[in-house]
DNA sequence: TATTGTTATACTCTATAACTATA
DNA sequence: TATAGTTATAGAGTATAACAATA
């Protein structure tokens, strides 16, 4: 083992140099948004939802009775890989199809009884897990970073 | 079809209500992190680099001969999914491996004389994009924004 | 015994082509 | 012909267990 004071010749116990991606606001958002991802805390695990399920269910709380894509369009899927999502949220009895009577190609979700409770429950539980994590910010500064991101993506 | 002044009975033609996710940070980041993403753009995949060989390409870049393990956990991977992203690298002889002399356990990693050159002009290349597709932000807000999301992921 | 690195494997997310049934 | 939805399949990222070589 090396000695603690050769830190000259290499950098076995030094910090590695800060590479020029560090530079970048992209590395900083993908850095972020891995530190905000309730998915990977307990509680939020706790409702064995996967991302794209939280998103289909608080999608049609807000939005009731829309189509499958729709709710493609909506959550950012495309239409082959929203099907395993619906099968499973349906085989869990949290949302139902419904064929549509005036175009019998389209079908409409919706929550059922037991969906709407369980969306309202993570979502108040995913807010908490966002809260806590972005505590070291003030409303001022939430604001602003938020208002900053959509600057970027929006359009 | 729906004549275009019956929107009050469903939302065929309107915008979906935003829900729950839209209020938080961590949604916005993760469209941002998507927009700014330069490995989707034809300019970057010139190089045939995935998000992970640049991340090695570049962390080498700027810390010379470090070893497999300070690498893994400098780009954030595990040691078993390191492995095929080196091997890639050493077999389009952009990286080296070197046996250590004084512990024969550990790798040392270096790049190569075709590897500097491309790190570089991907450095470079990836720069320009995220330079491009963050255009809207003038440099105080660039730099706002980076200091926001530091302090969300820092410790 | 502990550590570095490898192999094997599995799971999730994403992307595309081909299919069905309706329009 | 075009659209809504499905099935099948393949790619890429990530996670874990078990192993070999070395310390």
């Amino acid at each position: 083992m090396k000695a603690k004071f050769d830190l000259s010749e290499d950098q076995n116990e030094a910090e590695l140099n800060q590479n020029m991606m560090a530079s970048l606001v992209g590395y900083h958002c993908r850095r972020a948004s891995a530190a905000l991802d309730p998915f990977s805390h307990p509680r939020m695990a706790a409702f064995h939802l996967r991302p794209g399920d939280f998103a289909v269910l608080s999608l049609l709380r807000a939005n009731p009775d829309v189509s499958q894509k729709r709710v493609a369009e909506g959550i950012g899927v495309s239409a082959p890989n929203l099907a395993p999502i619906l099968d499973r949220l349906e085989s869990r009895g949290l949302i139902a199809r419904e064929r549509s009577l005036s175009d019998k190609r389209v079908q409409t979700l919706s929550l059922t009884v037991d969906g709407l409770p369980l969306c309202r429950e993570a979502e108040k539980t995913a807010a908490a897990l966002e809260s806590e994590a972005t505590a070291m910010l003030n409303g001022a500064e939430r604001r602003q970073l938020i208002a900053l991101l959509q600057k970027v993506y929006v359009k």
